[in-house]
DNA sequence: CAAGCAATTTGTCTAGGACAAAAAGTGAGG
DNA sequence: CCTCACTTTTTGTCCTAGACAAATTGCTTG
């Protein structure tokens, strides 16, 4: 029998938990507690991944690890089960309207999603289809593949071909005279890239003049690209999955790079808790961001003129 | 003066190159030779991490640590200058036509770019806007990446401004009755997406149906999503970047996971020397896809009329 | 009930050693 | 001259175990 075996870097791959906090839980908390190969080094069982995700799960909603480590699997469960009953009430009609565009995707008809996804475009308009239905759809998707309601192979079907409607969408918008700049990427580590295309997205409708850089800049070469491109602002996404942890000393480190006058806006799921900071704009939803951008202006106006 | 300090995490970050790593060159080599803060905790210059970068391209390119640590900031500079001596020779016509395509993206002027990438597409096809626009301007990007006269920020705004166009040009393109059915994505640790787009957009000129599920699955996933989907084929790509001893070992893992019935396709610029290997098959160029495509068509004609 | 302080929790960093996997070097045989 | 097998060197990852700071919680006092 081949019970997969995981190696402590497999571990932190699949788990997002560093090397560092795995050794250290085993020390504290004596769990996980892995096996050894011949060499000495660990090998966690298939069991133990599974706990370790449920744990880090449960911990991005907020809970701490000392609770949840010594808890018994039922207990976890049960805390998981608490939290889905806690979801944000919806509209009910929504709700099912979400539901029928994700069975498109659980159905394997990539070609009736794009299509019943350009209807939803036509009718809401670009702003209403970001808020009411790439958000909440996102959100939905994060949610089941938690739950396990979906197949990783269904996650990425349905970014794939969701990120190219937005972009399809995005250069489908009328182009004119544009400002401010906003350069739009995410740090090395972040991968994921929807967040931006829904902020592209808004501000590309309400005219800013926004440049692409895709995901994973090194901080310095956003610096240089914020000067080289003369942005005047540079725009950041965090997901969930990114260590919130980070994020502060991140923005700090960014924002002594970057020339003072750029402004520096941080959206996504990741920048939920985040606490104020020192030359940066946290954006908590489509509206701050369009708020940001109607402030800015107004600020910039004067400036302009002289 | 505030000569930016990085922890030893934001090097990591910003590099690539682990904490594990950082501190054995140190041990080792004697660099980098970070300074230390009132904890006692490496803090590195930003001199030391722009050298650290540059190391970190050369050995990309297959330069070995030992050989470069120890090498003189000239020497450095001179390897990275020889490497663009020795580029293929080309048609001078063309070249200019690329060259031209890049000063859009060192101009910064994306919407010239992507109208002149357009006005390209239009006249020579898909099939030649792939083939003799977007697959060389890639691979000039690549070197140019690599003697450094492209910019990190650079490479990112034309890698994401090419991948609109391709997933524009895609959709684009007429939608019939489809067949084989085949499911385009890469393995874990080759985040490069543009081949699969050039390959898609291939294949599905020569109207087979492709299901684009990104990058970075999983190999387990891309078995069960095969059997989901009821591929007929798996098509990866694998980038010059990705570590070609490697290749060998995940396709025959893959290829065993997979469904007999279900052929393996794999291209890219990392498998130009591949050797042979059962039940894979490899695509060298686009005509070898379009090849490919047909072969496959006369060998389940008869078996679809069975 | 709020504010301030103390205790606890938690993650990251440090040090140097061990070892396996990859690459380079070496030699024999076709 | 090339190729295969073997040895040596290089290189990265993993290991232990301790220290400490930042975040969070709990307690006390006004």
């Amino acid at each position: 029998m081949q019970t997969n075996q995981f190696t402590i870097s497999a571990v932190e791959r699949d788990t997002g938990l560093s090397k560092d906090v795995l050794r250290m839980w085993e020390r504290r908390y004596g769990f996980p507690l892995p096996e050894r190969d011949s060499n000495g080094e660990r090998t966690y069982p298939n069991q133990q991944v599974e706990r370790l995700r449920l744990i880090k799960r449960l911990m991005d909603q907020g809970f701490r690890p000392g609770k949840l480590i010594p808890a018994s699997d039922e207990a976890l469960n049960e805390l998981v089960q608490q939290r889905s009953k806690k979801a944000p009430l919806r509209n009910e009609a929504e709700v099912d309207e979400l539901v029928a565009l994700l069975n498109f995707i659980k159905q394997r008809d990539g070609l009736g999603y794009q299509q019943a996804m350009q209807q939803r475009l036509a009718r809401q308009g670009m702003q209403g289809f970001v808020q009411d239905t790439i958000a909440p759809l996102t959100r939905s998707v994060g949610e089941a593949w938690e739950d396990g309601s979906f197949e990783v192979f269904e996650e990425h079907l349905f970014t794939e071909l969701t990120k190219r409607l937005l972009r399809q969408a995005i250069s489908a918008l009328p182009s004119g005279k544009r400002s401010p700049r906003v350069i739009l990427t995410s740090v090395p580590e972040e991968p994921h890239v929807i967040g931006l295309l829904m902020v592209e997205a808004i501000l590309t409708l309400e005219s800013a003049e926004c440049i692409p850089l895709g995901t994973q800049m090194p901080l310095l070469e956003i610096a240089r690209a914020a000067s080289a491109h003369q942005a005047d602002i540079v725009a950041l996404s965090f997901s969930t999955a990114f260590p919130q942890r980070q994020i502060p000393g991140l923005l700090q480190q960014l924002r002594m790079v970057l020339p003072a006058t750029t402004g520096l806006w941080v959206g996504g799921a990741g920048v939920a808790r985040l606490s104020k900071q020192e030359g940066v704009l946290p954006l908590h939803s489509f509206d701050d961001a369009i708020r940001a951008l109607a402030d800015w202006r107004t600020a910039h106006v004067a400036v302009s003129k002289n």
